[in-house]
DNA sequence: CACCAATCAACAACGGTTGCAGATGAGCAA
DNA sequence: TTGCTCATCTGCAACCGTTGTTGATTGGTG
């Protein structure tokens, strides 16, 4: 994603005022790669900011996915997820804590059958390896040691 | 996805209760490819019974998912889809009206880098093909032809 | 430096889904 | 068939993530 300074001129660009708030959020974001949720990113800018409203993160998100400098997702965990990263990715996600990491693979090998098409046209392609990470595979390891010797 | 009739063998085994409302639900799903909302099955269902709640329908549709004979969709269209079709496929959506169709394809051929894995384990992979369907490309089509003309 | 639209925070509303409590009825045993 | 008992059903309220609304506040232009 664009540097906090970049994302500044961006929004001065669109006669969108540059509020401390949105500022706040835009270093939030910067370099992040966990894809954060709107509550997610409402608590990291509390820490320096403690009055902001959550409403107000909402409306900044919003407004960065509306100009494609984050892209909003869906991944059937429960809240939407904000990613600053806007290149052509894909993802990998945790069916347990939800976690969510990048994956740069390429997905133009899958193609859709023409005659499966019913005549829709395709814009792009999602992919998302869903799994288990280390962490969630540990804790069910021992989970599962507790079981059996009970 | 199953029968009603064997689904209903399915329920008892499992010591549930077919009731007349779940009966209902199953053979509306039978043979559905429209990748329903718990919504849409309540009102395919009250057609024939009037009475019956959502709350039921819910249930109901969570029970069979629980038992892996329907899937439980979460495409970014607002609320979950359920598909009878259990086989291993992949869905195409509308990005405008939210229709979405089964494809099937092969998708073992994207992988991920081993070196982006960060230890996760795959269990498997969702490809989902995202554009417009023909009905809401012709819709377009016409609105766009009224903007050159206005 | 003043003005006014844009933004802010707090609150209520919203849509989808689930929890709850009392009424109902499926399945079993006699 | 009849009656019993527990799972299920229904209707309602609560819940969560998100968005609309409102008056108060604030930033940027002239």
């Amino acid at each position: 994603m664009k540097t906090p300074a970049e994302l500044t001129e961006l929004f001065r660009a669109r006669g969108l005022k540059v509020t401390p708030q949105r500022q706040a959020i835009f270093s939030v974001l910067h370099g992040d790669t966990a894809h954060p949720t709107a509550e997610w990113v409402y608590d990291a800018v509390s820490k320096s900011m403690p009055t902001i409203s959550l409403r107000t993160v909402y409306q900044t998100l919003n407004d960065l996915a509306a100009m494609g400098e984050v892209h909003a997702l869906d991944l059937g965990t429960g809240s939407s997820r904000f990613d600053p990263n806007v290149d052509v990715h894909h993802h990998l996600v945790c069916d347990e804590c939800g976690r969510v990491v990048d994956v740069y693979a390429d997905a133009s090998v899958v193609r859709v059958p023409g005659p499966q098409k019913h005549g829709f046209t395709i814009d792009h392609t999602e992919v998302v390896f869903r799994g288990r990470c280390p962490e969630c595979k540990s804790r069910n390891d021992q989970g599962k040691r507790k079981e059996v010797n009970a």
